[in-house]
DNA sequence: ACCGAAAGTGTCCCATGGGTAACTTGCATT
DNA sequence: AATGCAAGTTACCCATGGGACACTTTCGGT
């Protein structure tokens, strides 16, 4: 019989087997929701574990410190991104076109965890080169904003204005998400995405 | 000689007169700034004290402790607000003249020390029930955005949709302002203004 | 069945920072 | 000028939470 593959989906630290990737996941998973709902420096190494069914000390098995969980977790919210990014780039069109894509996949990702993390959590609790790298990331899903916009104004799709406040503008209103959906209330992540894509676009006046 | 007016405005700290109030007043600034600049719980008594030249303990005389502070930071944001959409109702008109205004002024408090301190800073800091007033009073902003939505779409002055959501969308494009803008950085605080909500409100596509 | 190595635990350390108590200093009033 | 009280200071306490270390347990390949 080849290696079983144990309590992989639910709990995968209800065995000692060597899993060290599904575990460091849930590990993930667990401090992600944890910095969540109540901020990273308020979530204790020990209620991480303790949701886990571990102690503490066990995380270290996982992660050289609390700075590197957090660090994964942004990670794990920009490799998303980076993707869509990718994707949509790929595809080509109109500037509007494109915009229209980013701001629906990152309304949509901020509905998500990882993605939510992404805003929500404060990036000053990084240090050094860690701190860095967020920041520079964060930058550049904002220079991608800023460049649809600017074909956009180029190609005539766009109305001309300042392109730098106008990215914030959007940037400002779908990064807003994270602050107050709630998966239980009753819109769907895509009715969001669909309905704040078209009204920042579209505008809210009356003609 | 009636009793002198003594460092009042740089240093109110630089003697031992008996001005409560000003120093009041000067704790709140520093300690506002400090909580912008590293967060509230990264900010450290001794550090608040160290940049009025005083000790931690002497801060002991104007607030019962770090909690109150911070109350006291939000309290003076939420009450420009207040003004703010008093005059607005109180001048009438229809529902996106109305929204327009808010938006402006609203726009204009993100730039300001404790106009930012209302979004930058987490809330879940607070306690009990200053953390349910905090919490009331930004449901109170949010509700009038949603009102003033909802009178546009009434007297059509404002495209039909989710009220709701529009409502966030504005909220979060000029909550946001408080992340990025930097005084220093060439933009007046109204030329900002005006153009968030020029835009916003007549959209970004070209007709 | 054995054994090495990884997983996990119990226990400790210590830096940090909020808060307190007792003392000292110097305004302001009489 | 004297004095009383508030403003400030020095020195301390203590709870919290991240992190280290030595030990035990259990998995999995041979």
């Amino acid at each position: 019989m080849p290696a079983t593959v144990k309590a992989t989906s639910d709990q995968p630290f209800s065995d000692r087997s060597r899993q060290r990737n599904d575990k460091r996941r849930a590990v993930l998973k667990t401090a992600m929701g944890l910095f969540l709902e109540v901020g990273y420096h308020r979530a204790t190494l020990t209620e991480i574990a303790r949701r886990l069914t571990i102690t503490k000390p066990a995380l270290y098995n996982y992660f050289r410190n609390k700075e590197e969980i957090l660090v994964e977790c942004y990670r794990l919210g920009f490799a998303v991104m980076n993707v869509t990014m990718l994707e949509i780039e790929a595809r080509g069109g109109t500037g509007v076109e494109k915009l229209r894509a980013l701001m629906k996949s990152y309304a949509k990702h901020m509905m998500s965890e990882y993605g939510r993390g992404l805003v929500a959590l404060d990036d000053r609790e990084l240090t050094g080169r860690a701190h860095a790298r967020v920041r520079a990331d964060k930058r550049r899903i904002d220079r991608c904003f800023r460049r649809f916009v600017a074909e956009g104004m180029d190609d005539g799709s766009i109305v001309e204005g300042d392109g730098k406040l106008i990215a914030f503008a959007i940037a400002g209103a779908l990064s807003w998400i994270s602050q107050w959906y709630d998966p239980r209330g009753g819109w769907s992540a895509e009715h969001v995405a669909d309905e704040m894509t078209t009204r920042l676009v579209d505008g809210l006046a009356a003609r």
